[in-house]
Formats: structure tokens, C-alpha cells, sequence
RNA sequence: CGCGGGGUGGAGCAGUCUGGAAGCUCGUCGGGCUCAUAACCCGAAGGUCGCAGGUUCAAAUCCUGCCCCCGCAACCA
């Protein structure tokens, strides 16, 4: 941190998150968001306070808690430690954590909803409409489609309630008036124009603020029957956490981090963050929050995150697989700014391998090997420069303040690449200095000695700009060259690693690189274990497991033109038993096998080395287009051509018989 | 006429607000290199920027119409 340059007070929050379930990997998603926005502040001299927590009141809780038989408190608490537990796993700093069921919010929330009666902002009335339950929600009959509820599509119920109302309408202008002014308030700025048409300016209705169909909540202390609307319970957790008091005493740490400088939350809840909440606080004479962050969904690819399906993805299970910094980087890396994001495993693998394994983690070993065997890991500055440096240092010096330029505008993914430019540009300057050549040459020894101090410094560089993303690994590395994590004020210079260090003998391996197949056979598993879960879960709410939903995909591909009889007998096909087989050395996806298609034997290169061994090959009874065309592929020649079947995810299939043929057997 | 998002080389995305030579990562193919985790570096192929009109000297970008996909029903951010 830098500990120089004081740059004022900057408070983040998450939303709470609502412990009606274990957080998947998309929740998590927003805690890894948000902390490294807090650790590139801190890095750039604010004082940061980080608040997160969860949000625990509210009727699907209280009857999520009675179907599990347990209380509501026991069902919160029990996910609440989860939370926690998971958060403090992905390595967040946050510096608070709050639960709506803490003492002091509870008070206070009654203390805001009574000042807020008593102002006359809140007043009892009735509510009378159709009501959808997991919602929570009244409806009109206008506002139904299809005679169901527009949010969620389920059958409502007439229901009266007495109910207290919130007079939106009365700080409308106000708030229209502040969005025009503040185009930074709600980001994307996409968001702001769905707010102002969709609530805004067709004018905002009364909202009903309190509830009596259930009892999880807060109760309304001047009429207990009521319990307060799980959004303003939910809201002004901002506020409370860090020492609100509506009647005046405010702490210290509130008066000094309200307004919060960032609320990042996800694009559904955007809504209660840009309208509801701004206006809540204006309400209550408190300023807005500079800014709301409505980020991007990460969706799993292809189907729907699904608990019976087993491909819900969730942060533990990625953290077990590839470690937390990995899953940091990835959930980091891949989501877009303002469009949904997507998740699969072999997403995971690939961006694993080619960015953190090759990129950062060869480069960091290749780089310490080289100074232990050219110079006994002594890194020493000769001052023997050379005019392809100076690219290299113009990357390492600039990388800073492009990270920034990217973080101001919360485009964190952006922000990452920066970095990775530098690696980039790193590995490039060892293909052009060549340090085994210069190693050749006693001559060349300082030359080759600045070259190795060049890089040592543009990864010292790169590991303190990567401190906010991947913390861990930051460390790891800045630990194995034998010094610390630079200060952001000095990231601009290039030169400042103490020459004459001796760094670490053996690198150890930052990331390995990891086998698609292996870990899709994990994913299996922890599918199947999750079934289970599932499926238990299910028998103990008294309900039958539900039939699991797609079972049985099925692919549809674009239609070839149709084809005669003397067409089809053109092909000729046969049984072919592979005999030999072996990897194709020039290249990462062939496997080429030795093919008895009769008595002859045929060399068939197939690209299909993801999916199967040359070992598990050899004896395997094969379908065979044996007349087509012969080719090369990478140098082999190829005279035939091994049938598989290909689903929607590239996995292949062989085609065999059966039940035992011959040999040369011809499949018409 | 529900709301919203999207359709850019094989995959994932940027670029669209503020028109002016189509870019990035991965994959493929070819080459180089050997310090390194079969990693690294260079080069190439590959796109009518969903379709059809319009505005303009100029459109992925602005306007109009149309088609297709996805979410909003969850394990919710």
C-alpha cells in the first residue's frame, strides 16, 4: 500500500446476499469483483473501508427455514457461516461484514422507519391487489400477464393487506433531476436510460414498505404486527454497519465514509439501488452515493445453472480444482464490462493454461532458471543496455498507469490485460536478447547479466500490479525474486530492484498446466456428488426428487442436401482394427493409428487426442471411410478417415460395432 | 406489440455513444528457438460485421423494417 500519498477516504460495498442458498460461483463473483477494486485503491493510497454481508430476512427464507424444519435463525446463520466461510476462502479483504439480523440494524432500521413515519413520508394505508408469493409482490390486475405475475409468471392470489407506503413520488423530481446531473451515478450508463423510461418518468408509485403475511423481519416497534419491507431492511445496511443513527448520533466512521464512493451490485437489483435507496436517503437528509455499479451475470455456457442437473458451478469446487487465484483470475478475466459473462470448465482450462501457466508462470520459471544457471541466481544491473530495452521498459513503466486508467471506469477485466501485455512483451524481449547465446560468449556475460536484470524488474513490476486480482500468487512471485510488492507511487520507474539480489534456486510452479480430460472426469464426479445432494435435499423437504430436466440432450444440426443411393455407395466403409497408435509430434491434437482394414494396413491421422489415448486405441474395432482422398496433416500422411460421433460440446465419440466383426467387414 | 440483452473470421469477446482502412485472446496451419511448465517468439489462412432498405463522399457504427438467439419461471448477482 502506499502509504505516502493519502488520497482520501473510499467506501465500497457489495450487495448483501441473500442467504436463501449456498452462493454459487456467480455470487462469488461479485465478492472477487468488488475486493479487487478495494486492493487497487488501498494500492493507490485511499484509506478503504470494504462492506459486505448478507441479507437474511424475508417469507422465502421463513419458509425455506419451516421446510427444513429448522428456525429461520438456525437456517440464516447456518448460511451466513457459509458465506462467510467462502468469502474469506476467495480471500476477500473486506473490512466488514453485516448481517440484517444484526442487533444494531435491527434497532436502527426501526429507529429510520419510525423517523420516516413520523416525517410523514411513510403513511398507513391498505393494499388491496393480487399477490404473488415468491415474489413478494402486490399486483395490479393491469399489471398481470396472462392473469399471472409479470415477474415471475406463477399464479397470484387476491390478497388485502393494511400495510405503511413510502411516498416515492414526493422525491421523483428530485432524483430525475440528480440522475441528469451525475451521468457517473448508475454505471453501465445503458442502465440509466432503462431506469429513467421504465419508472421514472412514467412516475413513480407510492411503494408499500411493510409486510404482515409473515413474521422474518423486523418488526415495525409502534406496530408490531408489521415487519419491515426486506428492501429497506436490506438497503440501508450501508448506512447502519458503519454507525447511522437516525436520531442523530452517527459514529465517527460514518460521518467519515458516507456517502459511499461505490455500491457494486448486479444489474437485476439496479432498480432498488438507483430509485428506491436515493431516495430512502434523501428522505432522511443523507447525500446519495456517488456511484452504482449494476455489473454483468456469469452464466454457465449452454444450459442453465442447475442444482439438478448438477452443473451449478460453485467457488469451492473451482478453488479445489485450480486454486483461488485461478479462480479469481478467471472470473476477473472473462467478464465482459456490460454484457453477461460465460462460464464453462474447458473455458476455465484454457484461459488456466494459456494465460496464467504459459504467459505469467513459464515466464516467471524461465527467468529464475536462467539467473541461477548463468549467474548463481545473482541478479545484477550492468548498465549494458541495448535500444530493444527500451520497448520492454516503455511496457513495464507504462503498465501502471494504463491498470488505472481501466480501473477508474470499473473495467477490471481490461484492466487485468494491461498487465498481461507486459508479461507478454516480456517473454518477447527473451526471443530477442536470445540470454543462451549471450551465454556463449564470456564477452557478452554483462550484457547478458542486464538483460536478466531487465526482466526480473518488468515482473517485479507486473506481480505488484497483479496484487489486487491475484494476491496470492503477487506474493508468490515477489517471494522467489527475493523482494517486496512495489509501491504504486514507484510503479512508473523502471530500474528500482536492488541489484546484486540473489533470487530463490528452485522457481517453484506458479500455476501447472492442466489435462482438459482429467478435470472433465473431476467435473463428473462433482456433477454426480451434487445429484445426490440434490435429490437428498428433496426427500428431506417431504418432496419427491424431480425428474432431472434434459437428460437426454439432443442435437440438431444444419440439414446437408440430400443425396442418391449412387451417391452413398460411392463411400465405401469397413470395419478397420486399430493396431498401433501414437501421438503426431509436430502437433497437440492428432493421434496417428495403424489401421488393419482387411489384409492391408492403412495410417489414419485423426484429431481426436483430447478424447482418447494412443494407448486406450490400440485393439479398438473402428468404423473406417477407407476411400477417401489421401492427405497430409501436419507432414503425416493420412489414407482414410476414423468416424465419430461429436456432441455440442466437441466430445467425441468412436464409432464401433456392435458386437465383434471382422476385420475389413464392410458397413453398408 | 411484455421487459431486457445479444447476433463481428472455428470459439470467446472489443469496436457502435463521438461514422473515416475490421481488432484482441484461444484454436488451425507454416516457420523459428531451446532458457522454461511440449512452454516462448514470428508468419499465414480464415469475416458480405444477422437480413433488407435508407442517409452520407464514406456505415459494424446513424435511421427504418424484418429474422434469429438468450435471460426475465432458478441454485439468484
Amino acid at each position: 500500500m502506499c502509504t505516502k500519498c493519502n488520497k482520501g477516504k473510499y467506501y465500497i460495498t457489495t450487495a448483501i446476499t441473500y442467504t436463501s442458498g449456498k452462493p454459487h460461483i456467480g455470487n462469488t463473483y461479485e465478492i472477487i469483483l468488488a475486493d479487487s477494486i478495494a486492493r487497487f485503491k488501498r494500492q493507490e493510497g485511499y484509506d478503504v473501508y470494504f462492506q459486505t454481508g448478507t441479507d437474511e430476512h424475508g417469507q422465502k427464507i421463513q419458509e425455506r427455514a419451516e421446510k427444513s424444519g429448522v428456525t429461520p435463525k438456525d437456517f440464516v446463520d447456518q448460511i451466513a457461516d457459509e458465506v462467510k466461510r467462502i468469502w474469506e476462502r476467495m480471500n476477500s479483504s473486506h473490512d466488514s461484514f453485516v448481517r440484517t439480523t444484526d442487533q444494531d440494524h435491527e434497532q436502527q432500521v426501526a429507529k429510520i422507519f419510525k423517523k420516516l413515519y413520523e416525517k410523514g413520508d411513510i403513511y398507513k394505508g391498505a393494499y388491496e391487489g393480487l399477490y404473488c408469493t415468491p415474489c413478494e409482490s402486490f399486483w395490479t390486475e393491469s399489471q398481470l400477464v396472462d392473469g399471472k405475475c409479470p415477474d415471475c409468471g406463477r399464479e397470484v392470489n387476491p390478497a388485502k393487506e393494511e400495510a405503511y407506503f413510502f411516498k416515492m413520488s414526493k422525491y421523483a423530481d428530485r432524483l430525475i433531476e440528480h440522475i441528469n446531473s451525475h451521468p457517473e451515478f448508475i454505471q453501465p450508463v445503458s442502465r440509466k436510460n432503462e431506469m429513467m423510461n421504465n419508472f421514472l418518468i412514467p412516475g413513480l408509485q407510492d411503494l408499500c414498505v411493510s409486510r404482515t403475511s409473515f413474521y422474518w423481519g423486523i418488526p415495525v416497534d409502534f406496530d408490531p404486527k408489521h415487519v419491515v419491507y426486506v428492501w429497506l431492511d436490506a438497503l440501508t445496511n450501508y448506512i447502519t454497519k458503519i454507525g447511522y443513527d437516525a436520531q442523530g448520533n452517527s459514529s465517527e466512521l460514518f460521518e467519515k465514509n458516507w456517502p459511499a464512493d461505490l455500491h457494486l451490485i448486479g444489474k437485476d437489483i439496479i432498480r432498488f439501488h438507483t430509485i428506491y435507496w436515493p431516495i430512502f436517503l434523501m428522505a432522511l437528509d443523507l447525500p446519495l452515493p456517488k456511484q452504482v455499479f449494476g455489473h454483468p451475470w456469469l452464466l454457465q455456457g449452454g444450459e442453465k445453472m442447475s442444482k439438478s442437473k448438477g452443473n451449478v458451478i460453485y467457488a469451492d469446487d473451482m478453488a479445489d480444482l485450480f486454486g483461488v487465484d485461478a479462480t479469481r483470475y478467471f472470473v476477473l478475466h472473462e467478464m465482459p464490462f456490460d454484457n453477461d459473462g460465460i462460464i464453462t470448465w474447458e473455458l476455465v482450462v484454457e484461459r488456466l493454461n494459456s494465460d496464467l501457466a504459459n504467459i505469467l508462470g513459464n515466464l516467471v520459471n524461465r527467468t529464475i532458471s536462467m539467473c541461477n544457471k548463468y549467474f548463481g541466481g545473482v541478479v545484477q544491473k550492468t548498465g549494458i543496455t541495448e535500444a530493444v530495452d527500451e520497448e520492454l521498459k516503455a511496457a513495464a513503466v507504462g503498465a501502471r498507469d494504463q491498470v488505472k486508467a481501466k480501473m477508474d471506469g470499473l473495467r477490471v477485466a481490461d484492466a487485468i490485460s494491461e498487465v498481461f501485455t507486459v508479461l507478454r512483451r516480456s517473454n518477447k524481449y527473451i526471443d530477442e536478447t536470445e540470454p543462451w547465446v549471450l551465454a556463449k560468449d564470456e564477452a557478452k556475460k554483462d550484457r547478458l547479466s542486464e538483460v536478466l536484470y531487465n526482466l526480473v524488474e518488468s515482473i517485479t513490476i507486473s506481480a505488484s500490479l497483479l496484487h489486487s486480482f491475484l494476491p496470492e500468487t503477487a506474493e508468490k512471485i515477489v517471494t522467489q525474486l527475493n523482494t517486496s510488492l512495489r509501491d504504486f507511487e514507484e510503479l512508473n520507474q523502471f530500474g528500482l530492484y536492488e541489484s546484486g539480489t540473489k533470487v530463490v534456486e528452485k522457481p517453484e510452479i506458479l500455476f501447472a498446466r492442466l489435462d482438459v480430460k482429467e478435470i472433465m472426469e473431476k467435473v463428473d464426479a462433482i456433477r454426480k456428488a451434487q445429484r445426490a445432494e440434490f435429490e437428498a435435499e428433496q426427500r428431506a423437504m417431504g418432496e419427491e426428487p424431480q425428474k432431472e430436466a434434459g437428460q437426454e440432450n439432443v442435437i440438431d444440426i444444419p440439414k446437408k442436401e440430400e443425396i442418391s443411393y449412387d451417391e452413398f455407395m460411392k463411400m465405401q466403409f469397413q470395419v478397420g482394427e486399430i493396431i498401433a497408435c501414437e501421438a503426431v509430434a509436430k502437433s497437440k491434437k492428432l493421434l496417428c493409428s495403424q489401421v488393419r482394414v482387411g489384409s492391408q494396413v492403412k495410417q489414419i491421422v485423426s484429431g481426436i487426442r483430447k478424447y482418447y489415448s494412443p494407448e486406450e486405441m490400440v485393439g479398438k474395432k473402428v468404423m473406417v471411410l477407407v476411400n477417401l482422398k489421401p492427405a497430409k496433416l501436419a507432414g503425416v500422411l493420412s489414407e482414410g478417415m476414423l468416424l465419430c460421433a461429436e456432441d455440442e460440446n466437441g466430445e467425441l465419440a468412436l464409432m464401433v460395432p456392435e458386437k465383434n466383426m471382422p476385420s475389413g467387414a464392410e458397413i453398408c
